[in-house]
DNA sequence: GTCTATACGCAGATAGAC
DNA sequence: GTCTATCTGCGTATAGAC
């Protein structure tokens, strides 16, 4: 692992701990087991090391959305599989951060604070969620036409309540105490699966889930 | 307004817009119109006073919520008043920090830092999800009894669904270009009725709406 | 209650040796 | 590529006069 990566490891856990402002660079370095000076030899300053950090995040998201959807084939199983990926993949966050699962890491606010401060990252998070609501609306479309979700609701509405759904049970897991996405996701889905579909039972898939967080890597670039 | 109040204003605008490590004292001072120092007279240090200002911020949220469904009786007015009065709420915090109701506030950024960092705002965030929380069952239970509601969605599971779901919404909206749910709200309410209800076409009923958010002052403590 | 003056620390960043 | 030494700026906070 050269030298580069680690920082961008040390960078990543930083900012998800401590966000932009708190995250100082001597800690990185001797994290990295470096001097804070040798950090500027790979980047220009601060801000490029953020800017860095958070666009390795995005690929690696969609890498796990996208990968979670490649061997299943009904809508049902697919919009679980898209909601235990983005499970998975804070549960990884959270491991790499070090609080053990316990509740899933601030990604929100990093994203927002980037989005705010950088033109860039703003239209990466467009991307990003561009990327969700395409994958999302096609497999309504489909559910739809396979009489598996209802009709009556609308698609494209429907595409942003579902990712809005989800954000929403991270975030409110993330402050509310009470309330445990990983406790809960599996209730969680089905009530929701309860209100989008026609059929009165959904027919139950069997499908493979990523055996152990703690091995996978956070992505392709890592 | 004594000058302890105006810094209090001047702080939660600049911990809305900054957040807590880039708001500074001088600012705040400047923008009260004294020097920094005297902040020290009446707080006793940063600290303090950011808590005050998230105090009041909680105060004023429950306080609009609670007056939001006063008047009305209904299952579907009650929980749409809801859903309108923390996008009143929001909107008026826009207004206060000057960004012309374009997106929502940082809200969720400021709670989550403030939980991490004080116990004391760890356990007034889960009063106010503990006072949502009750509220917003005791709704479904009596559209449940009436036959408003499904009553094949579990209460508790579904009250903590329409939570998470109001503050993904808020969330998306604020980091996500192409959401905007000052425009969507209306869509999403009917929608998300659609999947809760028993009845096919919701009784749409009339109620009064507060009308114009730019006059309206954050709460009764302010 | 509010001020001027100031202490103190730590951040990001650079110069230049090796 | 990495280091030591150092610059510069801004933050919180305090002392003490008025």
């Amino acid at each position: 692992m050269s030298t580069r990566d680690k920082i961008i490891d040390a960078s990543i856990k930083n900012f998800l701990i401590f966000g932009y402002d708190n995250t100082s660079l001597s800690t990185i370095a001797a994290e990295v087991g470096i001097k804070k000076p040798s950090i500027y030899y790979h980047f220009k300053n601060k801000e490029e090391l953020f800017i860095v950090s958070v666009n390795h995040i995005f690929d690696s998201l969609e890498n796990y959305v996208s990968d979670s959807i490649k061997n299943v084939s009904s809508s049902y199983e697919m919009l679980e599989n898209i909601f235990l990926s983005l499970i998975d993949f804070n549960k990884n966050l959270s491991y790499i951060v070090g609080n053990n699962h316990s509740e899933p890491v601030n990604l929100y606010n990093l994203f927002h604070f980037g989005k705010n401060k950088y033109v860039y990252i703003r239209e990466r998070i467009d991307k990003y969620y561009n990327y969700l609501r395409s994958t999302i609306m096609d497999i309504i479309k489909m559910g739809q036409k396979n009489k598996e979700i209802r009709k009556d609701l609308d698609k494209e509405l429907l595409t942003l309540q579902i990712i809005s759904w989800i954000e929403g049970f991270f975030a409110l897991s993330s402050i509310y105490s009470y309330f445990d996405i990983y406790d809960m996701y599996q209730s969680l889905y089905d009530n929701m699966w309860k209100m989008i579909t026609t059929q009165t039972k959904p027919k139950k898939g069997f499908f493979n889930r990523k055996a152990n967080p703690k091995t996978i890597s956070l992505g392709t670039k890592w």
